[in-house]
RNA sequence: GGUCGUUUGGCCGAGGGGCUAGGCACAGGUCUGCAAAACCUGCUACUCCGGUUCAAAUCCGGAAGCGACCUCCA
């Protein structure tokens, strides 16, 4: 069945038909972390939300090569005077080799985002392993002129480029002049024509660790240049949709789109996509604030806000987070809180109950089709398809949950081909294209306990069937308490965790 | 300060000119030995002030709150 994908461009500020460059195949580029620190929730929004993205499109049957950087290079400390390297101020403090930081941090980085569901990309390419290929790019923008080398670094002309293409501040909206007028005095201006310039090729300061030789100076590359030229190398020029959060699209992204017009005549990609930030409490996230938590604070359930009062009310597991991010659309503001996050759970359970809870109604000889079941599918593909839609694919299971519950207690009749078709839909939807998983079913024991508990539930309907309600109700609390729910029904009891 | 975006019921959130998602919470009911679960029912909202319209949460203008960005911070 073809899909009609709708995709907002940020470029256009609305919704396009999504068409890729190569029928069927599909080169995405997202922009993804910078190893100096755990990851905290900013990151698992956009690793989740271009992990959608990325199974949608496999859903659909495109071949996707996906491509998030490990960025591990060149990026400066906000508040450094020095204008020190972020990894390499890190190493020092913690007398580690820069790559030695990076490599733990990303290592922690894979962890988080494997509990969270978000399968891994086609390529992670680093930027310090392609150091040659940014070298090229500057010098292909140096070599059309958009560039000009400055005491050891290079900076990208902004006005030229604007006077010659029109194109700077497209992305973002932003007009030259404005930005000019509010702008800051900041340290390294002097060595601009204009200061709206940025750096292509910055030269390093003696105290910096991490450097590389270059044509211009021993120095490292500009934070824009490994982007463009790592999008380029591993997925072409053009290619089709670029992705990652709002807070990026500029400078970040406006300067990506000038590198590539600059050196190449045309625009790196087709679609933009960005998705919106997260806050907590209605605030946003950030480290001044003491409401900065890591994933791995999330998962364990504790953080201290800056007061040393403990922010979170008890652990949330990753599933969790990601169907929490799922009830939001990726292009609006989502808040944390722990009422928020505990419906959320409560929510994501009673889909997976009543996924479970399929495998035990028994189709009815004679059923009517149910006009809902049948609809649901496409329902389920529309929301998708309206740029990616999960809150309303979300909505759609719990109709579908709705039916599943009322089947299994006999208020509604399903005939085989409509309980065959609720599966296939929650497959499809819940576990394939949203990645959700089963995190109590994991774990290798599963089949053990679910023998067991069949034997426990077989003692206690004896007990209960000669009425020996002390027992029965034992046998209840006893397992309550140790973390295992009973749940009677009117074919025997089952048991959830 | 500038640019852009946003403001929905107790909480989270879709939608986005008339048909007013969904989850959680709460209340009542059915079922059950009791409880839980499940099902049924109720709670029906769109920041404020103007305007356009037969009709506005939805469009336009203004105000306020919140947020992002404003040059080396992905």
């Amino acid at each position: 069945m073809e899909q009609q994908l709708l995709i907002y461009n940020t470029l256009s500020r609305q919704k396009e038909l999504f068409r890729p460059i190569n029928e069927g195949h599909v080169g995405m580029y997202v922009c993804g972390p910078t190893v100096y620190g755990d990851a905290h929730l900013g990151h698992a929004r956009p690793a989740i939300t271009f992990d959608i993205v990325f199974r949608y499109l496999q859903h659909l049957g495109y071949k996707v090569r996906y491509v998030r950087n490990i960025t591990d290079v060149g990026h400066l400390e906000h508040d450094a005077d020095e204008g020190e390297d972020k990894i390499a101020k890190k190493a020092r403090l913690e007398q580690l080799e820069p790559m030695e930081v990076a490599q733990y941090y990303t290592n922690r980085y894979h962890t988080a985002m494997e509990r969270l569901g978000v399968l891994p990309p086609s390529i992670e390419p680093h930027a310090s392993g392609h150091i040659m290929e940014q070298i090229a790019l500057v010098q292909q923008i140096l070599d059309a002129g958009y560039a000009y080398v400055s005491n050891g670094s290079v900076y990208f002309d902004v006005r030229k480029y604007q006077e010659q293409t029109h194109k700077y501040g497209q992305l973002s909206g932003r007009v030259i002049e404005e930005m000019l007028a509010t702008t800051r005095e900041l340290d390294g201006q002097e060595e601009k024509r204009f200061p709206g310039d940025f750096a292509l090729w910055k030269k390093a300061s003696p105290e910096h660790i991490m450097r590389w030789p270059s044509p211009w100076s021993d120095g490292f590359p500009g934070w824009h240049a490994e982007c463009t030229a790592m999008g380029a190398k591993y997925l072409g020029s053009p290619f089709d949709i670029h992705g990652g959060g709002m807070d990026l699209v500029f400078p970040h992204h406006e300067s990506e789109i000038a590198q590539c017009v600059a050196s190449t005549g045309h625009a790196p990609c087709r679609y933009w996509m960005h998705n919106n930030m997260i806050t907590i409490n209605g605030q946003k996230m950030g480290k001044s604030l003491g409401n900065f938590i890591t994933l791995d604070e999330f998962f364990a359930g504790s953080h201290k806000d800056k007061d040393g009062k403990e922010m979170l009310a008890q652990a949330y597991s990753p599933m969790t987070i990601r169907f929490f991010i799922l009830q939001a659309h990726y292009r609006s503001t989502v808040d944390f809180g722990n009422e928020a996050l505990q419906a959320s759970e409560k929510g994501f359970a009673k889909l997976l109950e009543a996924y479970k809870t399929l495998g035990r109604v028994a189709a009815s000889a004679g059923a009517e089709a149910n006009p809902e079941v049948a609809a649901l599918r496409q329902k389920c593909y529309d929301a998708m398809n309206d740029d990616f839609n999960t809150p309303i694919v979300i909505s759609h299971l719990f109709e579908a949950a709705r039916i599943i519950n009322s089947a299994a207690d006999g208020k509604l009749k399903l005939r085989q081909a409509d309980i065959d078709e609720l599966r296939q839909v929650f497959d499809t939807f819940l576990f394939e294209v949203m990645g959700m998983r089963d995190e109590a079913s994991e774990g290798g024991n599963g089949q053990l306990v679910d023998s067991l508990m069949h034997i426990i539930l077989d003692i206690r309907a004896t007990a209960k069937a000669n009425k020996d309600w002390a027992t029965s109700d034992k046998i209840r609390d006893a397992l309550a308490a140790a973390g295992v729910t009973v749940k009677d029904g009117k074919d025997g009891a089952t048991w959830q965790l």
